[in-house]
DNA sequence: CCTAATATTTCCCCCGTGATGAATAACGGG
DNA sequence: CCCGTTATTCATCACGGGGGAAATATTAGG
């Protein structure tokens, strides 16, 4: 007779939740996170669906729970923080890109992207990982005058660039080469990071600037 | 007795449709596509669901004529588009800014872009809005070398300004004040109009730029 | 004025989704 | 060996979008 997985914890230790979240992964982030269902997730890691409920209590905390699994795109930003500032625009650039262009990132941050449109909650997490992995970092990078301003329009700037370049996919941005793309981004991106009046991030400060009040 | 709705045609000429889609149009633009549902706007329109099926098809259908029933916003783009080069950028982002802080308008974009991340063919739709509204309308009035890309990576700046301040709303561009706005994101707008090696739109075409192939 | 065609409207049902609670089986410490 | 804990499935629930069929009003054709 066909005697189907009865009811009932299984035989062994099957780890069943690592499973789950492997599957999870890969489709959440290859589909995004809407057009995903736990039904076709539990099918897919021969599990009853309610096992999902029971290991991660609802469809956000499992894509919570595959979020925090893999390594952080942050730190690259924060990698490309460093060095010299006349050249972090490039850098910045050439990381975001990188990653981005991933198929394996790229799909998660486009999936967590997707989220955020949809969810409250997810957009509130994005607005925290923005503000303290990117703008934060930043501004202390930066120091000065006005620095969180300027971090903020930096990483506003970079936002727009990937909204374009992988989210919309707006020509001419989206089939654009990387070099020409840092060609492109980084004259702007400079200019916010110079204070108003000076030239040069770290430059002359005996050139001419504004009255400070 | 209460002799309810019964079934049938309604006596009279009640303009339902029109009635659904007002209805509509303020819970789309106030509650973003998803949070809506079918049968809430049914209710609130005191008309069975189907009926909303029987118009316009589908959910998709009734935020498409919601969509194509208000003017577009592009509009207010073209016509910031208009005059002085150098002032350009001061007059976009105005424009966009008071678009989008409207509670009216904004709400409506909101509605579109949270829309565009859940689903393929309205992400699709965005992105023809974006090329053909804004792209190609700023490309055509710029003109010169590069204009393309410029105009692309131009858009692709105010779309980061409109990410992180209306949808994200990540701090501090979130809050800030228009004019700092205005401040903050003049200059490296202004640093993307500029072909490489001149120093100002339209300037001098003596100055040293690169040599063209 | 009468009647057939058409338009509008409700009712009832289907199917898929996420979520919950009960039942059941294996595991593990005593 | 016994019993609490953990893992697993099943049976549902409420809700969301969609569709078909019947009922009623309006309109067109004579």
């Amino acid at each position: 007779m066909n005697n189907g997985p009865r009811r009932g914890r299984r035989t062994g230790s099957p780890d069943t939740r690592t499973q789950i979240l492997e599957v999870a992964r890969r489709r959440f982030f290859s589909e995004g996170y809407q057009n995903v269902t736990l039904r076709s997730i539990a099918a897919e890691a021969a599990v009853d669906a309610a096992l999902i409920s029971y290991f991660f209590g609802s469809k956000k905390g499992l894509f919570g729970a595959v979020l925090s699994l893999s390594a952080n795109p942050a730190d690259f930003f924060a990698q490309a923080l460093e060095g010299d500032l006349t050249t972090l625009p490039q850098r910045v650039l050439r990381s975001v890109d990188l990653v981005w262009a991933d198929p394996e990132a790229g799909s998660r941050l486009r999936a967590i992207v997707s989220g955020a449109a949809d969810d409250v909650a997810m957009a509130a997490l994005v607005k925290e990982a923005l503000e303290r992995e990117m703008v934060d970092r930043l501004a202390a990078r930066l120091g000065g005058r006005d620095a969180h301003r300027r971090a903020g329009a930096f990483c506003a700037q970079v936002t727009g660039l990937v909204m374009t370049r992988f989210v919309f996919r707006v020509e001419p941005v989206a089939s654009m080469r990387p070099d020409a793309l840092v060609r492109l981004f980084t004259p702007p991106l400079r200019a916010v990071l110079l204070e108003p009046g000076r030239r040069r991030p770290g430059g002359d400060p005996s050139a001419p600037g504004r009255k400070r009040s």
